[in-house]
DNA sequence: GATGAATGAGGATTCATTCAT
DNA sequence: AATGAATGAATCCTCATTCAT
């Protein structure tokens, strides 16, 4: 609890750092001020030196938790485009969820708002879940040749996707405590993520 | 907001039935007493006449909240029994999301219990989800002919299913943002729901 | 300090009372809730049962604080209406100081709103100054036969007494501090009361 | 509001300049450091490089706003100390109200310590109002031919123009919401002024 | 002189809970 | 079964002040 957040790291980064964590583990009412500070190693009063309020703390803490997952996913999205059809979908999800991986506390932070439908939530929708949408919906257009899909069913397999995906990764202590093991853990993960994968494939098999 | 909360409930039900919605909707410590009293139309005081405290309160809207949904799940589980392959997988997706539907609330304070791993989850885990992902392992045991899928995935592949089907509930405002209509509406859920049942059956069609 | 505000009146009053000492002798910023729930003998906690917050116990501090005192003066200028000339301009004087002696806080927590200018100015200004002035000039309209004054400057007229009459009940620290005496206590009172209603008669004495 | 409070001047003087503003509109304790340092345009620790800490500052703000007050006032005095009878009182009264005009901070200062009588009303009342009072009860002393006043209520004429002249002064804002119009621009001042001036002649005016 | 970072003390207010009625 | 009044603990945040730079 009281890691010392990164020693070396200005004031500022270890806060975020800290309340990103604690945000993602407990939601934003369910984290006070003092929870933070004292995974920093100050007091309250030295975090308003730094964020004006608990809010903008959290508006912050989550731009910056989500703009890596997306400029990630859009990165590997790009690398896929001319890919050919279906190995395409797999390697996508499963470069997809190799990313999400990594930043694990992005897919919690954005469930927590997704449920919750908190302040932000709009906003979230409109700048970081549309276009990444999108994204997904032009390539499957470009690149869907199973004729199994009609083009009104692309936003469903890119939300679908999105559900499994990041509730895979957001809900990693349920699934610990549902399989005895870290979901995120090396072999689990791979497991996932490569049967993931595979649905994927059989998804956009061309149909006999 | 002030709904009375069905007044002809008993003031228990009452209660309960505020609470989850509320809990659901603002997770639990951004629910307080005096938001679920005032749901209700009675006074914070008069709540302790009918549970001994918060938690408490939590734990029965929890069990309430996810009951249901097991039990439903389970007799789907049951009619799919003996159904042949193909058909029973979509059917069995399909009940399955109709279910959640009736019930939204179970999967978002699922969801944001098994993100916040809070007290509640191994209980969870052990009571509700374990049997689950077991039961329909073993329905997919006895039903998969596809010859896909290794005995060892089945568990993933539920839990797939899983993130998907309770996420899309569960995310219901966020889809509401993303999509620009109700996730839950007749058309858009009904879309929803056959493309999930759609990609089930891709999943277990046998291979070529 | 700690006198028990009147232990036998309700909660409620007892910290009206005490909140009415206090924001008169302290202002609102220079006093505490603290301050008053220690007054009162209570924790501040307690006082949120009776006042949604801080700012509306000081409105209704300040409503009911100048209330009595334009009732009275208004009482008092309706007496004085049909009294001829001379007599009636130092008995309105006369009996408005002996008034306001009563409810001392009342000039303090208004000459202290109208220096700071705070929020509370405009309302105050339009519900109980402006008709007490207008109140004021109305009755010299009918009285002043002095022949030394245009009904132009009867706003001032009223202006003046207003700042000398509340001022002197307002400043009665300060007038301790600078006489040695009390100002409010029954001589130095009667004396000033006295000269400020002598000063009245000189100035509506016919003109030779 | 962020006005730099006269750039060229030294920042000594710029947070004696802004202080005063602030301390003779908000009170002491309702007008914070960095209130003032925002005004002057530093951080709140710049601030200590030139004052000890707020209470001293207060003070020095609280002796520099009435030492002009005071000087002028007592030269005003002297220049009417030989003049005849009736024309002094109102050239006083006059004069004395110009003064505070070109001063408006000090009469709200002293008013907001007088009525709250915080803890530097006794220095106040001993080094400036008494003198203040002593001087004016001697020039009445010596010019005084009216023979309408008694020695002994000299102190209350004093008094009383006190109370109006800077009780005008620093009520300026009630007085600007009361009479729709700013109570220090030249029109409504001098007629206020003028008024007073004739009231003094009244009050001296010889017996009849 | 000025500032960024820090902090102890205290600010108003909320919260879950109790208890007498 | 319900409530008004009360409270200890905790909430977010502000404040005056310090200190190293």
């Amino acid at each position: 609890m009281a890691e010392p957040e990164d020693r070396d790291l200005p004031t500022r980064e270890r806060i975020l750092a800290a309340a990103e964590r604690l945000f993602a583990r407990r939601g934003f009412s369910g984290t006070s001020i003092r929870d933070i500070t004292d995974a920093v190693g100050i007091k309250p009063p030295a975090l308003y030196n730094h964020f004006p309020n608990k809010e903008d703390l959290y508006a912050e803490v989550l731009a910056a938790s989500l703009r890596p997952l997306i400029e990630l996913i859009d990165a590997a999205a790009d690398a896929a485009d001319g890919a050919p059809n279906i190995e395409g979908a797999d390697q996508i999800v499963g470069r997809g969820m190799d990313l999400l991986r990594e930043h694990p506390h992005g897919p919690a932070l954005l469930m927590l708002e997704g449920i919750t439908g908190a302040d932000h939530l709009a906003r979230i929708a409109r700048d970081w879940i549309r276009p990444l949408i999108e994204r997904g919906v032009s390539v499957l257009k470009e690149n869907d040749a199973s004729g199994r899909w009609s083009e009104d069913v692309y936003p469903n397999v890119i939300w679908m996707w999105f559900c499994s995906a990041f509730g895979h990764v957001a809900l990693s202590a349920l699934y610990a405590e549902v399989f005895d093991e870290d979901g995120l853990a090396d072999s689990p993960f791979a497991r996932h993520r490569d049967f993931m994968a595979a649905v994927a494939t059989a998804s956009f098999e061309p149909k006999r």
